[in-house]
DNA sequence: AACAGGTACTCTGTATTGCATGGTACTATT
DNA sequence: AATAGTACCATGCAATACAGAGTACCTGTT
Protein backbone atom coordinates (compact mmCIF):
# COMPACT_ATOMS: atom_id res chain seq x y z
CA UNK A 1 0.00 0.00 0.00
CA UNK A 2 1.83 3.07 -1.50
CA UNK A 3 0.19 6.86 -0.87
CA UNK A 4 1.97 7.80 -4.28
CA UNK A 5 0.17 5.64 -5.79
CA UNK A 6 -3.47 6.61 -3.66
CA UNK A 7 -3.15 10.05 -4.47
CA UNK A 8 -2.82 8.99 -7.97
CA UNK A 9 -5.80 6.96 -8.20
CA UNK A 10 -7.90 9.76 -6.60
CA UNK A 11 -6.70 11.64 -9.36
CA UNK A 12 -8.41 9.55 -11.86
CA UNK A 13 -10.95 10.94 -14.03
CA UNK A 14 -10.81 14.64 -12.00
CA UNK A 15 -8.04 15.83 -14.74
CA UNK A 16 -10.63 15.45 -17.41
CA UNK A 17 -13.14 17.44 -15.15
CA UNK A 18 -10.27 20.12 -14.39
CA UNK A 19 -9.09 20.38 -18.00
CA UNK A 20 -12.47 21.05 -19.34
CA UNK A 21 -12.74 23.95 -16.40
CA UNK A 22 -9.65 25.46 -17.30
CA UNK A 23 -10.57 25.62 -21.03
CA UNK A 24 -14.28 26.45 -20.38
CA UNK A 25 -12.02 30.03 -19.08
CA UNK A 26 -10.26 30.41 -22.31
CA UNK A 27 -8.24 28.41 -24.19
CA UNK A 28 -4.64 27.16 -23.65
CA UNK A 29 -2.14 24.66 -25.21
CA UNK A 30 -0.92 21.72 -23.52
CA UNK A 31 2.28 22.69 -21.57
CA UNK A 32 0.70 26.10 -20.42
CA UNK A 33 -2.03 23.49 -18.67
CA UNK A 34 0.50 21.32 -17.41
CA UNK A 35 1.76 24.50 -15.66
CA UNK A 36 -1.56 25.24 -14.29
CA UNK A 37 -2.43 22.41 -12.96
CA UNK A 38 1.20 22.11 -10.82
CA UNK A 39 0.82 25.76 -9.68
CA UNK A 40 -2.85 24.24 -7.78
CA UNK A 41 -0.67 21.00 -7.03
CA UNK A 42 -2.02 18.74 -9.47
CA UNK A 43 1.16 17.40 -10.26
CA UNK A 44 0.50 16.11 -14.17
CA UNK A 45 2.78 15.17 -16.57
CA UNK A 46 3.01 15.55 -20.29
CA UNK A 47 2.26 11.63 -20.81
CA UNK A 48 -0.93 12.18 -18.68
CA UNK A 49 -2.02 15.35 -20.92
CA UNK A 50 -1.62 14.21 -24.57
CA UNK A 51 -3.32 11.17 -24.69
CA UNK A 52 -6.31 12.82 -22.56
CA UNK A 53 -6.37 16.27 -24.90
CA UNK A 54 -6.52 13.85 -27.62
CA UNK A 55 -9.05 11.29 -26.53
CA UNK A 56 -11.28 14.59 -25.57
CA UNK A 57 -11.08 16.01 -29.02
CA UNK A 58 -11.66 12.67 -30.38
CA UNK A 59 -14.43 12.62 -28.76
CA UNK A 60 -15.77 16.40 -29.98
CA UNK A 61 -15.52 17.69 -26.31
CA UNK A 62 -12.48 19.70 -27.54
CA UNK A 63 -11.39 21.57 -30.99
CA UNK A 64 -7.84 22.67 -31.67
CA UNK A 65 -5.67 25.10 -33.73
CA UNK A 66 -1.90 25.92 -34.70
CA UNK A 67 -0.85 29.33 -33.65
CA UNK A 68 2.72 30.01 -34.81
CA UNK A 69 5.03 30.57 -30.96
CA UNK A 70 7.69 33.80 -31.15
CA UNK A 71 9.63 31.09 -29.07
CA UNK A 72 10.09 27.70 -29.70
CA UNK A 73 7.62 25.37 -32.24
CA UNK A 74 3.83 25.62 -33.01
CA UNK A 75 1.53 25.36 -30.27
CA UNK A 76 -1.64 23.41 -30.53
CA UNK A 77 -3.94 25.53 -28.68
CA UNK A 78 -7.36 23.67 -27.67
CA UNK A 79 -11.10 25.08 -27.52
CA UNK A 80 -13.67 23.93 -25.68
CA UNK A 81 -17.13 22.94 -28.09
CA UNK A 82 -20.27 23.50 -26.89
CA UNK A 83 -20.83 19.07 -26.19
CA UNK A 84 -17.75 19.97 -24.05
CA UNK A 85 -19.45 22.80 -22.27
CA UNK A 86 -22.52 20.26 -21.87
CA UNK A 87 -20.34 17.52 -20.77
CA UNK A 88 -18.54 20.47 -17.95
CA UNK A 89 -21.94 21.53 -17.08
CA UNK A 90 -22.74 17.33 -16.16
CA UNK A 91 -19.20 16.85 -14.49
CA UNK A 92 -19.56 19.83 -12.40
CA UNK A 93 -23.11 18.01 -10.90
CA UNK A 94 -21.17 15.03 -10.53
CA UNK A 95 -18.00 16.44 -8.63
CA UNK A 96 -20.68 18.33 -6.06
CA UNK A 97 -22.17 14.74 -5.52
CA UNK A 98 -19.15 12.90 -4.74
CA UNK A 99 -17.66 15.61 -2.66
CA UNK A 100 -20.60 15.70 -0.69
CA UNK A 101 -21.24 11.85 -0.12
CA UNK A 102 -17.46 11.37 0.78
CA UNK A 103 -17.46 13.81 3.22
CA UNK A 104 -20.59 13.02 5.11
CA UNK A 105 -19.52 9.23 4.90
CA UNK A 106 -15.79 10.30 5.99
CA UNK A 107 -17.13 12.64 9.14
CA UNK A 108 -19.37 10.21 10.38
CA UNK B 1 -17.08 9.65 -23.92
CA UNK B 2 -19.52 8.51 -21.39
CA UNK B 3 -20.73 9.85 -18.14
CA UNK B 4 -21.86 6.98 -16.25
CA UNK B 5 -17.80 6.21 -17.34
CA UNK B 6 -16.03 9.14 -16.52
CA UNK B 7 -17.71 8.84 -12.50
CA UNK B 8 -16.39 5.41 -12.02
CA UNK B 9 -13.17 6.45 -12.78
CA UNK B 10 -13.91 9.74 -10.40
CA UNK B 11 -14.76 7.63 -7.41
CA UNK B 12 -11.63 5.32 -8.58
CA UNK B 13 -9.02 5.45 -5.04
CA UNK B 14 -11.92 7.51 -3.02
CA UNK B 15 -13.27 4.13 -2.11
CA UNK B 16 -10.62 2.78 0.32
CA UNK B 17 -10.41 6.27 1.96
CA UNK B 18 -14.21 5.93 2.63
CA UNK B 19 -13.69 2.22 3.59
CA UNK B 20 -10.91 2.94 5.99
CA UNK B 21 -12.74 6.53 7.57
CA UNK B 22 -16.03 4.38 8.16
CA UNK B 23 -14.07 0.90 9.98
CA UNK B 24 -12.42 3.79 11.32
CA UNK B 25 -15.70 4.57 13.47
CA UNK B 26 -16.96 0.85 14.22
CA UNK B 27 -15.95 -2.36 12.45
CA UNK B 28 -18.41 -3.83 10.51
CA UNK B 29 -18.98 -6.45 7.31
CA UNK B 30 -19.15 -6.22 3.72
CA UNK B 31 -22.04 -6.32 2.50
CA UNK B 32 -22.99 -3.50 5.99
CA UNK B 33 -20.56 -1.22 4.01
CA UNK B 34 -22.11 -1.22 0.61
CA UNK B 35 -25.32 -0.66 1.74
CA UNK B 36 -23.76 2.43 4.25
CA UNK B 37 -22.05 3.53 0.97
CA UNK B 38 -25.13 3.27 -1.07
CA UNK B 39 -27.10 5.32 1.32
CA UNK B 40 -24.30 8.19 1.12
CA UNK B 41 -25.20 7.69 -3.15
CA UNK B 42 -21.63 6.25 -3.41
CA UNK B 43 -22.69 3.39 -5.71
CA UNK B 44 -20.33 0.12 -4.71
CA UNK B 45 -21.13 -3.68 -5.48
CA UNK B 46 -20.08 -6.56 -4.26
CA UNK B 47 -17.15 -6.94 -6.90
CA UNK B 48 -15.54 -4.37 -6.13
CA UNK B 49 -15.57 -4.19 -2.32
CA UNK B 50 -14.40 -7.72 -1.54
CA UNK B 51 -10.90 -7.42 -3.59
CA UNK B 52 -10.96 -3.94 -2.05
CA UNK B 53 -11.21 -5.40 1.31
CA UNK B 54 -9.02 -8.05 1.40
CA UNK B 55 -6.06 -5.87 -0.20
CA UNK B 56 -6.51 -3.19 2.48
CA UNK B 57 -6.15 -6.75 4.78
CA UNK B 58 -2.84 -7.96 3.00
CA UNK B 59 -1.25 -4.50 3.12
CA UNK B 60 -1.72 -4.74 7.12
CA UNK B 61 -4.20 -1.67 6.89
CA UNK B 62 -7.20 -3.97 8.58
CA UNK B 63 -7.91 -7.17 10.23
CA UNK B 64 -10.80 -9.48 10.76
CA UNK B 65 -12.44 -11.42 12.63
CA UNK B 66 -15.51 -14.37 12.02
CA UNK B 67 -18.59 -13.57 13.79
CA UNK B 68 -21.97 -16.27 13.65
CA UNK B 69 -25.09 -14.81 12.64
CA UNK B 70 -28.81 -15.53 13.63
CA UNK B 71 -29.74 -15.18 10.00
CA UNK B 72 -27.40 -16.50 7.87
CA UNK B 73 -23.55 -17.08 7.26
CA UNK B 74 -21.13 -16.12 9.73
CA UNK B 75 -19.89 -12.71 8.66
CA UNK B 76 -16.11 -11.32 8.61
CA UNK B 77 -16.17 -8.03 10.53
CA UNK B 78 -13.21 -5.67 9.55
CA UNK B 79 -11.30 -3.99 11.69
CA UNK B 80 -9.07 -1.12 11.00
CA UNK B 81 -5.53 -1.32 12.65
CA UNK B 82 -2.68 1.71 13.70
CA UNK B 83 -1.50 1.06 10.65
CA UNK B 84 -4.79 1.44 8.88
CA UNK B 85 -5.30 4.84 11.15
CA UNK B 86 -2.13 6.12 10.05
CA UNK B 87 -2.70 5.87 6.89
CA UNK B 88 -6.30 7.29 6.54
CA UNK B 89 -4.78 10.23 8.30
CA UNK B 90 -2.61 10.41 5.08
CA UNK B 91 -5.56 10.24 3.18
CA UNK B 92 -7.59 12.72 4.38
CA UNK B 93 -4.70 15.17 3.91
CA UNK B 94 -4.74 14.40 0.80
CA UNK B 95 -8.49 14.32 0.16
CA UNK B 96 -8.49 17.77 1.44
CA UNK B 97 -5.56 19.28 -0.69
CA UNK B 98 -7.54 17.33 -3.56
CA UNK B 99 -10.67 19.02 -3.75
CA UNK B 100 -9.50 22.70 -2.69
CA UNK B 101 -6.80 22.07 -5.96
CA UNK B 102 -9.83 21.42 -7.70
CA UNK B 103 -11.73 23.85 -6.52
CA UNK B 104 -9.97 26.20 -7.02
CA UNK B 105 -8.91 24.88 -10.82
CA UNK B 106 -12.50 25.01 -11.51
CA UNK B 107 -13.82 27.68 -10.77
CA UNK B 108 -11.53 30.22 -12.38
C1' DA C 1 25.98 26.60 -41.32
C1' DA C 2 26.54 23.45 -37.73
C1' DC C 3 25.53 22.64 -33.13
C1' DA C 4 23.36 22.91 -28.48
C1' DG C 5 19.51 23.85 -25.68
C1' DG C 6 14.88 24.65 -24.97
C1' DT C 7 10.01 24.01 -26.25
C1' DA C 8 6.20 21.27 -27.88
C1' DC C 9 4.11 17.23 -29.29
C1' DT C 10 3.64 11.91 -29.74
C1' DC C 11 3.83 6.90 -28.87
C1' DT C 12 4.40 2.46 -26.28
C1' DG C 13 4.07 -0.37 -22.40
C1' DT C 14 2.91 -1.15 -17.42
C1' DA C 15 0.35 -1.18 -13.10
C1' DT C 16 -3.73 -0.37 -10.78
C1' DT C 17 -8.45 -0.47 -10.07
C1' DG C 18 -13.79 -0.55 -10.53
C1' DC C 19 -16.93 -3.57 -12.14
C1' DA C 20 -19.65 -7.44 -14.40
C1' DT C 21 -20.28 -12.04 -13.96
C1' DG C 22 -20.52 -16.44 -12.11
C1' DG C 23 -19.76 -19.48 -8.33
C1' DT C 24 -19.60 -21.43 -3.38
C1' DA C 25 -21.38 -21.96 1.23
C1' DC C 26 -24.41 -21.38 5.12
C1' DT C 27 -29.21 -20.63 7.21
C1' DA C 28 -34.15 -20.54 7.56
C1' DT C 29 -38.61 -21.32 5.62
C1' DT C 30 -41.83 -23.89 3.06
C1' DA D 1 -35.43 -31.58 0.03
C1' DA D 2 -36.12 -27.54 -2.34
C1' DT D 3 -36.17 -22.78 -2.54
C1' DA D 4 -34.88 -18.10 -1.21
C1' DG D 5 -31.95 -15.03 1.13
C1' DT D 6 -27.46 -13.70 2.92
C1' DA D 7 -22.50 -13.54 2.72
C1' DC D 8 -18.24 -14.39 0.70
C1' DC D 9 -14.90 -15.30 -3.18
C1' DA D 10 -12.55 -15.67 -7.95
C1' DT D 11 -11.88 -14.49 -12.87
C1' DG D 12 -11.58 -11.48 -16.71
C1' DC D 13 -12.20 -6.94 -18.91
C1' DA D 14 -11.90 -1.96 -19.73
C1' DA D 15 -10.17 2.44 -18.57
C1' DT D 16 -6.54 5.53 -17.16
C1' DA D 17 -2.24 7.82 -14.88
C1' DC D 18 2.34 7.52 -15.56
C1' DA D 19 7.23 6.45 -16.93
C1' DG D 20 10.18 6.59 -20.53
C1' DA D 21 11.81 7.11 -25.05
C1' DG D 22 11.38 9.44 -29.27
C1' DT D 23 10.35 13.16 -32.98
C1' DA D 24 10.25 17.79 -34.62
C1' DC D 25 10.74 22.73 -34.52
C1' DC D 26 12.88 27.18 -33.22
C1' DT D 27 16.55 30.34 -31.43
C1' DG D 28 21.04 31.77 -30.37
C1' DT D 29 25.93 30.87 -30.26
C1' DT D 30 30.12 29.50 -32.16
Amino acid sequence: MNLENTKAQMRKGILEFCILALLSQKEAYASELIQTLKDAKLLVVEGTIYPLLTRLKNDGLLSYRWEESTSGPPRKYYLITQLGKDFLSELTTTWKQLTDSVNKVTRG
